[in-house]
DNA sequence: GCCTCTGTTCTA
DNA sequence: TAGAACAGAGG
């Protein structure tokens, strides 16, 4: 009953969670336009490509202030790009070097420039190269993948200020990138349990700190059993889990439309998610899981009566006189005293 | 609906 | 023979 409660509060929790944000979300959303009053339609669909959802304000305004350059990373390109030679001079330079000897190669322009600014303009020439070619929108999830362009910090400091700035870039990620984003996290936050051989993932993402509350890991989180709340507690023996419909973890259903963001898919994306979490707490059985062998049971007394046998505890001794014997389970013990000791006890009790 | 107790059954 | 797990009964 308990456990019931729990979970389902956890739904509510989760659900009220999501409403609050979808309501951030949607103020954002509706108010960011307004910001754009000044700016000319080039400029609001360029920033409403790179971040149609920008929740924080600071990232609007981040935005705004360079709008021509959606990409979190381009202020290096944009203020660079009208000193860049084109690239048909840049090979002329080439090949012109290729002729000439290495060390008389180096331009005026070259030689005035700083070793890392010198890196940076060929990374910049690099990336212009692939850009000319490529589509625009193509870009972003470039950009809010793992490497950022190294074109300036504030770009990282704006993702990393915005929790859902940052999902909208997981689902740009690739799969693998998702999963260790996904992994990484809950890691960190596992505590108090020891070692889990083969354990299953799922078991520590409940405990991700990550903006992902409203995952199924979230909300699996309450329904944890945790043996600081039960009553007997062997040293984290055992812990219940929701059912091994999770096992094995499967990767995170998370819809991938990276170029294609809107105020629906947003919808679609946390409804997803929330409907996955809830399909995956089946009140089943098997709910405990003995965290030393991972082996499964039904009622909270079976686990118990089987963390015995990992810790070689036998509290039922047999009451006969002169036998020792102590056993992990009752009923053994009982029938140890029918099968030895019933001859010693039938004609008593029978007489 | 969940729990403990108890008995039964399987296995080494 | 004992360890271990499962299932029914009752609280």
């Amino acid at each position: 009953m308990q456990l019931a409660s729990m979970v389902h509060g956890t739904g509510r929790d989760r659900e009220a969670h999501d409403h609050r944000q979808l309501q951030h979300q949607h103020s954002n959303f509706y108010a960011q336009p307004q910001g754009r009053v000044h700016h000319s339609h080039a400029d609001v669909t360029t920033a409403l490509v790179s971040n149609p959802y920008a929740s924080h304000h600071q990232q609007v305004e981040y935005q705004y202030q360079r709008a021509p350059q959606s990409p979190p990373s381009p202020p290096v390109e944009e203020v660079s790009k009208p000193s860049l030679p084109s690239i048909s001079s840049l090979l002329g330079i080439a090949d012109g070097e290729r002729g000439s000897s290495e060390t008389a190669g180096q331009s005026p322009r070259q030689s005035q420039q700083q070793p890392s600014q010198q890196q940076q303009q060929q990374q910049q020439q690099n990336g212009i190269s692939i850009n000319h070619s490529e589509n625009r929108s193509d870009q972003v999830p470039q950009n809010f993948g793992p490497t950022i362009s190294p074109s300036t910090t504030s770009t990282q400091s704006s993702i990393s200020a915005q929790p859902y700035y940052l999902g909208q870039s997981l689902n740009n990620m690739e799969p693998h990138q998702q999963r260790q984003h996904v992994a990484s996290a809950p890691i960190l936050k596992r505590h108090s349990i020891p070692s889990q051989p083969s354990m299953s993932p799922y078991t520590t993402s409940p405990y991700a700190p990550s903006p992902y509350a409203s995952s199924p890991g979230g909300a699996s989180t309450a329904s944890f059993y945790s043996p600081e709340n039960h009553p007997y507690t062997s040293a984290g023996m055992y812990q219940q889990r929701p059912l091994p419909s999770n096992f094995p973890p499967q990767p995170m259903p998370m819809p991938v439309a990276p170029n294609s963001a809107n105020a629906s898919n947003l919808w679609q994306h946390h409804h997803y998610i929330s409907a996955s979490s809830q399909a995956a707490f089946p009140q089943s059985q098997d709910r405990y899981i003995c965290q030393t062998c991972n082996k499964a049971f039904s009622r909270p007394s079976s686990l118990r009566i089987h963390s015995h046998s990992h810790t070689g505890e036998k509290p039922y001794k047999c009451p006969q006189p002169g036998c020792g014997k102590a056993f992990s389970v009752r009923s053994n013990m009982k029938r140890h005293e029918r099968g030895c000791h019933a001859a010693a006890n039938t004609p008593i009790t029978a007489s």
